[in-house]
DNA sequence: GGTAAGTAGTTTATTTTATAAACCAACTAA
DNA sequence: TTAGTTGGTTTATAAAATAAACTACTTACC
């Protein structure tokens, strides 16, 4: 996928439905908790687990477990290296689209 | 994925690398023969094999087997369903992208 | 107290998808 | 003739997404 006309690699871990609406919903707020970002993602618990671990292992975005009482909690927010990958991931979608600028 | 926020559901023919510059690439152009689409896109002949009949199944591209001398010659081209797929997933994407337009 | 149902999530198994490896057939050149 | 190249397809393997099953806690009701 290198070296061709103006389609560069996009990046693997982003280049998913859900991961990429985490990352996108996530770019546009302070933080959100795991029942949000379920709500808005339409994902299942499981698949929404999955996926933000793998976020998270990449650095991408940090994830906080509390305990609100006795029952668990999970917060997430968007690290810097999420952001410059998201903004890196977007530049190179717009090859693909078409889009310039 | 449906009734979320702003995110609707990315085509899943059309939101897979390959099978994206596949389009990319065509949309840009009258028709493009296999070995072009090889090396524009870097992928293996195998793998595009099996995106070009995945495209072609889904009336996305159309491709013409013919024969120069006895050597096989592919070419492709999009189809208007795939323009209009195509249209469609730039739009939907660009909700996750959040570029506006 | 006991049990049924709901919330918040994780782990594991299954299915789907992408990728690579192996292959077929023809051609080219030594 | 045989070794390498081109133009692919088929099949096997690896990776990914998804669903199902499960843990642990809470609330409501009888």
């Amino acid at each position: 996928m290198k070296g061709g006309y103006m389609l560069n690699e996009l990046d693997p871990l982003l280049h998913s439905e859900l991961r990429l609406a985490v990352m996108s919903i996530l770019i546009g707020v302070e933080e959100a908790d795991f029942v949000y970002l379920r709500e808005q993602t339409n994902a299942t618990a499981g698949n929404l687990s999955v996926q933000l671990d793998k976020l998270s292992t990449a650095g991408y975005i940090e994830v906080r477990k509390s305990f609100k009482g006795k029952m668990s909690h999970t917060t997430c927010r968007i690290t810097p290296v999420g952001i410059d990958a998201f903004a890196r991931y977007v530049d190179t979608i717009k090859g693909y689209l078409h889009i310039s600028g």
